[in-house]
DNA sequence: CTGCATTATACTCTGAATGAGTATAAATCA
DNA sequence: TGATTTATACTCATTCAGAGTATAATGCAG
């Protein structure tokens, strides 16, 4: 810092990471390099007036989509991210899904890379790892308190950053079980390169928290969808259920969508009416606050 | 990115900022250099195991307290900066105020750069902004809906920076005077160097929204500490006042804080309780969700 | 073409949380 | 000693969130 001991330190490489994310058939998707081992990345390129209006272009030249929605996640530095030393910027970005130009690329649902954190169907392989992890913590008692509050009753869909480093702590992530003595079963789910794995979660929990309070969902949905579509979205982002009747009255009251005045046809059921945002949610992006319906 | 067009640029300056934040006699307080001109910062120095902790090692060097808190807050690129092509990562940290020993180091309270964030006392200079603004905004619908939503009725204390765009957007900061037509009287509040005082809003606003779901407000106070200090605490971050009764039922209910059985004395009134926080909240720092009273 | 399955939509009920106000207790100070 | 000041303890009304139930409109099987 100024004003302190000299330190004059060499120049840094800056690199860029993106997590980009869409909804596709009702299954939250997550865009990859490498066959899912990698997340995209490459070094900043100057002459851009912004970090996101760089790492926009470079997505829409990729995917030939708009990219509706960016948020910078996080800042790494040092040995943590690989050999080079460096700053990585990583970055949320929500699109629809497309087929990418880009060599190599692969839309990857994100749940393959998290499957705990899955409880729409069940919650069983959650409550297996708690149990394994209760062993693991047996004895230690801040050990015992940070599973309980973790992977017990009260499940919290947004610390999916803090259980994923639980599960690495307790030497049961592939990455992990390299520093640890063995302990095999590990638990489920695809691995990744250096901690991008550790982004993707990141990523996750931002999003979740997100979606509750602004209205970024929509960037994720066509322009018109029904009130299924929506609440299935919410909940794959979530990993929850949602109870119908309360999402659609919240829905409702928060004034956020208009009825298109068309409806779905040709499906079994009965036809549902297709809405769209309002307007003003658009224009007021970013001031209006949005209550969903998802942990309190 | 990665198997994109070829870039190769080179490699660039990275600097650190940071925006140390006390709360001192019911006052929220920051850490300036240059006579309350600029915050610390300075060139990353390399050989840390992360960031954070290379600015927590510089922190308590130079104030000779502990850290307790560290948040990093965003990194800026390019020319928004400075004449340096570079990166900056700014860094949110709660301390307690202490004698700085950096030379030139000075805390100022933080409502001095945003005098219409403090809503304690009296909302009338926020309004009179409000007028300005909507004269300003007169004809175009976009920026009424704006100046009404983050000026008008609903005051969201979350909105600093989105409320300080307003305002340089209108051509009533100094700093934003020089690109515009002059349109004094400017607003009132002290003037930073780049984009420095910007900074200080992301941190106030990522302050108020952090206090109102996660404990972090009992890094502010002393250890041993009376409901109506943890209240004023509230307070100012908050800049907006708080109903005493349902404060004080809202910290019971979340079970935060315990009974030390010693009480204030020497003071005008009835003698207050002193309070501790559990040691269950600071091992489970981070876990469990908390909340405070403010804006619903 | 009739009833059944399926999906959408509308409504009710209950308990918890929130906002606001009032009453009592225990100290200092004139 | 009583007035003032601050802490602490209740009460009440309203809103909001969770959960369940009822009705409407379509496709589909017989």
């Amino acid at each position: 810092m100024r004003d302190t001991a000299p330190m004059s330190d060499s120049p840094l490489q800056v690199d860029l990471i993106a997590v980009l994310v869409a909804v596709t058939g009702g299954e939250p998707r997550v865009l990859t390099i490498q066959n899912g081992f990698a997340l995209p990345s490459g070094p900043l390129q100057t002459g851009h007036r912004s970090l996101q209006a760089g790492l926009s272009a470079w997505v829409e030249r990729q995917t030939s989509h708009k990219l509706g929605y960016v948020e910078q996640l996080y800042t790494f530095a040092g040995q943590s991210l690989s050999e080079s030393r460096g700053v990585s910027i990583s970055y949320l970005g929500l699109t629809r899904e497309a087929p990418a130009h880009l060599s190599g690329a692969l839309w990857r649902g994100w749940y393959e890379y998290f499957p705990w954190e899955d409880q729409r169907q069940t919650a069983d392989l959650a409550a297996a790892l708690a149990a394994r992890l209760a062993a693991w913590a047996k004895g230690n008692q801040a050990r015992q308190a940070r599973v309980e509050g973790l992977f017990g009753a009260g499940w919290n869909e947004e610390l999916v950053l803090p259980r994923y480093e639980l599960l690495w702590e307790a030497g049961l992530l592939p990455e992990a079980a390299r520093h640890h003595q063995a302990t095999p079963p590990l638990a489920p789910g695809l691995e990744m390169t250096h901690d991008h794995r550790r982004i993707l979660a990141t990523a996750m929990a931002r999003l979740r928290a997100k979606v509750k309070y602004r209205p970024v969902v929509f960037e994720l949905l066509a322009q018109d969808f029904t009130l299924l579509e929506l609440q299935q979205t919410m909940e794959a982002i979530a990993g929850a259920r949602l109870h119908k009747p309360n999402f659609r009255r919240l829905i409702e009251q928060q004034e956020l969508v208009e009825e298109t005045g068309r409806a779905t046809q040709g499906q079994a059921g009965r036809p549902a009416k297709l809405f769209r945002f309002r307007p003003s949610v658009l224009a007021e992006r970013g001031i209006a606050g949005t209550k969903l319906p998802l942990t309190r």
